[in-house]
DNA sequence: CCGACTTTGTGCGTACGTTCACAAAGGCGT
DNA sequence: ACGCCTTTGTGAACGTACGCACAAAGTCGG
């Protein structure tokens, strides 16, 4: 039922294109360096596609794309040699050169990152932690003593730092975050329950432990899901009807506003 | 440079369409319930797509196709109405019933994760925590008593836990996912770094910060990169170039070999 | 030195996700 | 009562990701 051809839709990119690596492999990237460290602890001197493939929890024929994207390492017939490929999967993530991390805001989460190991082993060294807790500046934890809000500037420019842990309450995250960037921080590691807005060419990585727990419950639901049939689910499937058209959305709406006006005890 | 034209594609079969919503979607929606939560409490009744796409961080017609998933609730000329959004948002996810969560394993980061307020507040029920060590077993953390591992299976059928946290270190993941899954948990949220196996219709998501702080350090790499130009990163442009073919992968492969033999100290 | 076998690297079709742009829908002022 | 203005809901284009399947490339036994 379209009526409107719009056919000359001129993309503006004409494609600067072979730039990078899909977004999508460099997060499997690190699955791969695990598994390959795994082996390389083990002896194991070459390893197939297949091999690696399910020790990292993939299929083969993605990871072989994947390993694509950072040049033909592999032999045909053989498969890859674990060292090189440990070389050139941490050198493509940069993790043959050390970056100094600070993580701020120590509380419980930000006390059992400082003691996570899994930092230190590759590439990465913490270099600073910070807090705004009188009772807390001055502890020392994992060997490091904790510094005061206040120095963040003078800490981050001492230490070189360009990644940086959020682990602060959600109140003051965006203000601790503008003051990393302006301090010169290019990249975080958020874990506090907000959007952080920041400059372009800043990176942020958000970890959300409630978001994670939220996911599941919906598919938890699923699982659960088939005996409960009410109105609203049944509304929702007559929208999944083929043949559906403005008319029968706008009915939907009235019945499930209907079926919520039953519902009493709104969950604030 | 796209040279075949593919015009006439048909695709055979839609599919039969409309059984779900898109995995992408459902990861959004708890940010939409967080943005939701934080304007109800603000007082505010109406929400349009452009306001609550910025509070959540992503973009107004993405919002709009993900609530669209979930039915023809909102207003045109008006917005969203945040209250009844809030209760759909929930139902959808499955947060109008509480769910009983277990934590494995109360290291550091268990301890943290059992302190955090942010599971209780929304359908979530800590209803046990667990380890191995008898110095850890025993102690109550935000009033929870901690129980022996040995209890796991009668602890999870007593509480009716579906949800499970795994927290413990890499060695024993695996076994102690089989058992949690042997006893009736069929969601995982997994901190330990290793992939874990599990049956169909168990669903496992991982967080791992050292995957974070790798992607991380990839894109600071790549931002800072422009000055280092050696040897591999030439030919991994060169290969770049549209015209390449099988000649070019075989003599950057041998190039980046010869780079890699010049460097010794081989992280392990 | 050759032929059989193994395994990589990738072209291709499909599915999914994102974004644009606009018609339809509804409120509101006059 | 009507037309203007705002905002939703969505069709369609575009881009990314995935996985199959296979030719190319290399090893290894004889």
């Amino acid at each position: 039922m379209s009526r409107t051809q719009r056919s000359q839709l001129r993309p503006p990119r004409p494609g600067i294109r072979g730039r990078g690596i899909p977004e999508a492999t460099v997060a499997r990237l690190p699955l791969y360096l695990r598994a390959l460290h795994a082996l390389a602890e083990r002896g194991v001197a070459t390893v197939s596609s297949e091999e690696l493939a399910a020790a990292a929890g993939v299929n083969s024929a993605k990871l072989r794309k994947d390993l694509s994207h950072l040049g033909s390492y592999g032999t045909r017939g053989v498969g890859y040699e674990v060292q090189y490929l440990v070389y050139q999967i941490s050198r493509e993530l940069g993790l043959t050169q050390d970056w100094a991390v600070a993580i701020v805001g120590i509380g419980n989460l930000g006390r059992a990152l400082a003691h996570y190991g899994g930092f230190a082993s590759r590439g990465f060294r913490i270099a600073a932690l910070l807090d705004a807790a009188p009772g807390v500046v001055g502890q020392t934890i994992a060997g490091i003593t904790v510094e005061p809000i206040d120095d963040l500037e003078r800490v981050i420019k001492e230490q070189g730092v360009s990644i940086a842990v959020l682990a602060t309450p959600a109140g003051p995250a965006q203000l601790v975050c503008d003051r990393l960037v302006a301090a010169g921080v290019t990249s975080v590691l958020n874990f506090a329950p907000v959007v952080l807005s920041v400059a372009e060419g800043v990176h942020v990585r958000k970890v959300d432990l409630s978001i994670e727990l939220q996911i599941l419950a919906f598919h938890e639901q699923r699982k659960s899901g088939g005996t409960v049939m009410d109105a609203e689910r049944l509304v929702r499937e007559l929208d999944a009807v083929d043949a559906v058209d403005a008319v029968d959305a706008t009915e939907a709406a009235g019945e499930a506003a209907e079926a919520a006006e039953a519902m009493e005890g709104m969950r604030q």
